[in-house]
DNA sequence: CCGACCAAATTGGTCTGACCATATTGGCCT
DNA sequence: AGGCCAATATGGTCAGACCAATTTGGTCGG
């Protein structure tokens, strides 16, 4: 299914990711890189031309250079989720501050832009966190959903675009930790109606306390599902 | 200077952002541009690549079909500048509330994490712009050290890169604009003074009132910087 | 002994041409 | 008219070659 040029992509980011080159250092020639993995010159040109996009490597005549990962682009986020067998928990949670704060953001842009109309779609979206005994799967529905239509509504494209890529590139690393299983239901019904109200009376000063509340919930049930996975994962270990 | 390619995906990134094509169009076959612009396969072929990277494109077995701007990458966004003669203010603007709203969550973070030391780092950063007689070159410089001195101390490695991208493709198309005329010297003094003794006293809703009103002052300099440029162009226009 | 300079080797950049697997298309048959 | 199938067009990959720029290593002169 993935084409050779993935692979090999794939191989070297591991390999730039883990430290196995130092920043600055020469990456081997094409040439070189082909004769390795057993590939046309073209496919490892391809996978360096990704590195390149992902912004962890600077090609030039002469040959290409590692690139520290700060200087990378936002595509590095999902490489480094990947890397190990869990995320790395300060990762994680730095980027929930920063989702969280996009999300703020947003709802404070529609409090100040959007029509009645539009504000009113939301807060049916609010409703169904209302009730506590929804099942997981539900619940994480309306979460997204709710969410995804304060994003959209806000017509800020470039807030948009990095939510969405954030968003993407952390989902599926997340996904095996089945985060809805910690969440405070109860809480977030609180949020829910909370939200509600201060968007009906378009309350600025609550909305931003209330998305600072939903922040710290957001990462606090997180923190949980991630030592949650480590301790099964340990187990797992012991007793194969 | 620029490769083949580089022209290639320039002529279609323009007709797409011009919206010569639809969305969901299906885009001319490689062997028909390749003639079209007289080039390689293989130039095209890169090209291509490009318009998938930034996400205008999705290419596919059978075709290339164009994606609407809100499918695409943060990369676009310099490209949506670039594309008349002066960047659309609105998109400006959005531009402007997310930059500075990364710079008021970092500042914030840093508030909560950075040390006594690095804290210090940033007070003294804040001093240059107690002058209110700086030269606009000098001045420009003290205003970017001291943000990027607050993005950095921060660790939030996605703050960074977000806030790095969208800087990188906002400074050169509104480099033309000459914003630091129209800034005002005698407010940004205030902001510098109140920023320092808040984050002296390490208070919180300070630092974020004060970004807040940094934010509204931002903006309306660009805003003003914008429409002095648009006057200027078209008093070009009619004395040639 | 060191630095500047120059030629050779290496490297990425580009082009040509070909072949493959798959998707699309258009005609054919029912 | 609808479904089926072959012809065709398309993107994906590969091989090999040449070019321009960089890097490298040696040599010469100080």
């Amino acid at each position: 299914m993935a084409g050779l040029h993935d692979q090999i992509a794939g191989s070297l980011i591991q390999d730039i990711l883990s430290a196995r080159y130092r920043v600055d250092e020469r990456l081997p020639s094409e040439r070189d890189l082909a004769a390795r993995f057993d590939a046309n010159r073209g496919a490892v040109r391809e996978a360096m031309k990704k590195l390149e996009q992902i912004g962890l490597a600077e090609i030039q005549p002469g040959g290409a250079r590692v690139k520290d990962t700060s200087e990378a682009s936002l595509d590095v986020i999902g490489h480094l989720l990947a890397q190990d067998n869990l995320p790395d928990p300060k990762l994680v949670d730095q980027i929930l501050v920063v989702i969280n704060s996009l999300l703020k953001i947003a709802a404070e842009q529609t409090l100040e832009l959007a029509s009645d109309e539009e504000i009113a779609q939301i807060r049916e979206l609010a409703r169904p966190l209302y009730a506590e005994n929804l099942n997981d799967e539900a619940h994480t529905l309306a979460r997204f959903e709710l969410f995804q239509s304060i994003m959209l509504t806000n017509k800020n494209l470039p807030l948009q675009l990095i939510a969405r890529t954030l968003f993407e590139q952390f989902a599926p690393n997340v996904s095996v930790l089945n985060v809805s299983t910690t969440v405070d239901k109860a809480a977030y019904s609180q949020f829910a109606q909370e939200l509600d109200s201060a968007l009906q009376q378009r309350d600025l000063p609550a909305v931003q306390a209330i998305f600072t509340t939903l922040s710290d919930m957001n990462r606090e049930s997180m923190m949980h599902a991630l030592e949650a996975a480590r301790h099964s994962l340990s187990q797992e270990a012991t007793t194969p």
